[in-house]
DNA sequence: ACAATGATTCAATAAATGTTGTATTATCGA
DNA sequence: TCGATAATACAACATTTATTGAATCATTGT
């Protein structure tokens, strides 16, 4: 029972960038606690204290690396976490783990696999 | 029953910033894969053909970020994936999921617990 | 239609990161 | 002690990434 699809080296390195950088990791986390209702931009500036253009520049970044989706509802945005790819990305970094010895990775290291 | 401690941003964002280069990544999965025994850096340039000096740089970025420990052994070295700073990572990134919800992280999250 | 709001885009500058060749340090074995 | 091997450190250059202010685009409400 699989949640996620293990990526290649190309999407995890993507993704990692796209984490490696203190105002993105802020906003993607507030956006995995903010679950399936999203944020909008605004309301992450606010929180966050970004500027717009900065925030929205970032924000294509994570969109890029597939770890945010965006749905527009009129005006505004609504930012979502997309925990696949998240799920995806810890699969790629513990595959096959110690050899698939005692350490063997199992599906449940997914997390977040009912949002 | 805790494996890893939650780390702080500074600590997430270097470890992020070590994984999201593809040498880097390829280096730190096959230590991953090779588990408790560890590599050598001869070993791993050999087996991902990357120049010696190159990955020696490259191994003191995922040292820094303390995602791999060294240990010398007459004039080599031993590189081991340190799994409680990964570990903690998966913790960082995925911490008060969906505001404590049906998403909440548990402790089962984190992987390669025996290592 | 028009002003206001939400959000993005662009271009220029500033800053951080990666690569390469060469030099250095330390250990091992004859 | 000397040559060979394992590994790291340094410096110069090239490349990539981040920030800022001003401008643009789209939607809503009057």
């Amino acid at each position: 029972m699989l949640y996620y699809r293990i990526m290649n080296e190309t999407q995890a390195v993507s993704a990692l960038s796209a984490l490696a950088h203190a105002q993105r990791l802020r906003v993607f986390r507030a956006l995995v606690v903010a679950g399936p209702e999203g944020l909008t931009p605004s309301i992450l500036a606010d929180q966050l204290d970004v500027a717009r253009n900065t925030l929205s520049f970032h924000l294509k970044e994570l969109a890029h690396a597939g770890l945010v989706t965006i749905e527009q509802q009129g005006r505004n945005l609504i930012y979502r976490a997309e925990y696949s790819r998240m799920n995806g990305l810890i699969g790629y970094l513990t595959e096959h783990c110690c050899q698939g010895g005692v350490c063997e990775v199992s599906p449940s290291s997914a997390i977040c696999t009912t949002c």
